[in-house]
RNA sequence: GUGGUUGUAGCUCAGUAGGUUAGAGCGCCUGAUUGUGGUUCAGGAGGUCGUGGGUUCGAGACCCAUCUUCCACCCCA
């Protein structure tokens, strides 16, 4: 058998961890700048708790795990056994429904409005792809208990601090949920909401006759399509977009409720790079207000980030008018992007400072007391273990990225010194431990 | 879940109309060089050709299944 990751998953080496740990170092600071807490939660729920919450097609991307021990004990008919009989666990789907579940679970001791943060990996069952992997990392902000839109203003400048902090330049497509029920109950069509919006959604991707012939084979008529029409034209700037929906959507009245709410948005959030997207509708269907997206400028990649709010989300599990609004991070993509654009940072290193050769089993023992010393005073310093050739012990620390050596031998142990020599400049020079420790330190 | 694509040495890839012991470059190991590498030279190791069936006198090449890669759709970070 070869050894092989599963599908869709990845190792992670020392580099790629130290890119991780730079980008989730930047959204943590971030976060806790704007007052968000961390929470973690399990890896696995109870296939209840996701079940249902991400839509038809996202029930079918659950990984579901099988129950323990004798399976299918509980399958009425086991040749026919359901998933919900023989799998009573699942990995999580996103952080978000795990994060409503610990909310209303814990609903008598938040202070609310609560506000997490929270990065960790999901899972999906999907077929790989650019970008796309069956497991990979989330790094959410939410704020469950406050109807406010400042909290949408807020996650806006959250994401434009972020992804300025990161040099990642991107665009912030924004829309409501209400805009588009109101288009849809003007144009007759309030019944196929999820219908129209998916359809929508894909302007950019096959253009305005894809989008009418997908709605037409969805079964909608020629009169509600050129009904629907106006929601596919561009607008030259946001106010004219909302100019344009509050004659439109005079007559409905969650219509006017959502520009109102988009307009009161753009209006305090400054110089965010934020545009106003009418035909963005995202497929997560427990969102009922503002929603959100974000891309990456010069890179053709999925959007990098995305979010919106939710009023309804904890009432699944029971608790009652407890609106939230959140924003999630793609960390792997947004690492991918950074790549591309060679925006990541070159020190990144996490390679020792000096490795220190062994000669002979007579002159381990000293050396070894070298990199103990020198470890005391808080340097990375690596040891090599064998009596090997130099050669072999160079070339070990040149694969390791390991900028010096330090060698320690009969005349060197006389004399009290150690030979420190540069790799790359080839320069090499007797020093004290004191001198020695001073250099390393300044590197 | 659908459609296409990929899989040969550690890595990148050759392998012609099915025909003996499957090749190259790089890397790796050993030596020239028993305490100073990156160059050079000489030698060497390493492959159940993704896996399982099938066709054939004969399969790395052809057929089927399956897994995997990448891409697109669906959907999404």
């Amino acid at each position: 058998m070869k050894p092989r990751v599963a599908k869709g998953t990845r190792d992670f080496s020392a580099h790629e961890v130290a890119k991780r740990n730079y980008v989730m170092g930047i959204l943590r600071e971030t976060f806790e700048v704007f007052g968000y807490s961390p929470l973690e939660t399990p890896s696995f729920e109870n296939l209840e708790t996701l079940m249902g919450k991400y839509g038809e097609e996202g029930d079918r991307l659950i990984f579901k795990i099988l129950r323990s021990g004798d399976f299918m004990r509980h399958a009425a008919i086991p040749a026919e056994a359901k998933g919900s009989e023989i799998a009573d666990k699942a990995l999580r789907y996103d952080l978000t429904v795990p994060f409503a579940r610990y909310v209303v679970q814990n609903a008598g001791q938040l202070a609310l409005p609560f506000k997490r943060y929270q990065m960790q990996p999901v899972w999906r069952a999907d077929n790989p792809q650019k970008g796309r992997f069956r497991e990979f990392y989330q790094c959410d902000a939410d704020v469950v208990g406050s109807r406010s839109l400042w909290q949408e203003v807020e996650l806006i400048h959250l994401y434009q601090q972020a992804f300025q902090a990161l040099k990642l330049p991107v665009t912030i497509r924004l829309n409501n949920r209400k805009v588009l029920a109101g288009i849809a109950e003007v144009s007759g069509v309030g019944d196929r909401l999820v219908d129209f919006t998916v359809a929508l959604d894909k302007l950019d991707k096959i253009g305005k006759d894809g989008v009418l012939s997908e709605l037409q084979s969805k079964g909608f008529n020629p009169h509600e399509l050129s009904a629907l029409e106006p929601s596919m034209q561009s607008f030259q700037s946001a106010s004219a977009s909302l100019d344009f929906l509050r004659i439109w959507l005079a007559d409905s009245a969650v219509g006017m409720q959502g520009v109102e709410e988009l307009s009161f948005v753009l209006k305090h959030v400054g110089s965010a790079p934020l545009s106003i997207d009418i035909t963005l509708a995202r497929g997560l269907n427990y969102y009922t207000g503002c929603i959100m997206e974000v891309t990456a400028n010069q890179v053709q990649m999925g959007s990098v980030g995305g979010g919106g709010r939710y009023d309804d989300l904890t009432g699944i599990f029971g608790l009652k008018d407890t609106s939230g609004v959140g924003i999630s991070f793609g960390l792997d993509r947004i690492i991918l992007c950074l790549e591309e654009l060679g925006r990541l940072p070159e020190t990144l290193g996490d390679a020792p400072v000096a490795l220190v050769f062994t000669l002979s089993e007579a002159d381990a023992p000293y050396a070894y007391d070298w990199a103990y010393r020198l470890r005391k005073e808080g340097l990375r310093v690596e040891f090599y273990p064998e009596v090997a050739k130099l050669k072999k012990q160079f070339d070990y620390a040149e694969k390791r990225g390991i900028p010096y050596v330090i060698i320690v031998g009969e005349s060197e142990r006389e004399a009290g010194l150690a030979q420190l020599k540069h790799l790359e400049l080839g320069d090499q020079e007797a020093l004290s431990f004191s001198d020695l420790t001073a250099r390393l330190a300044t590197y």
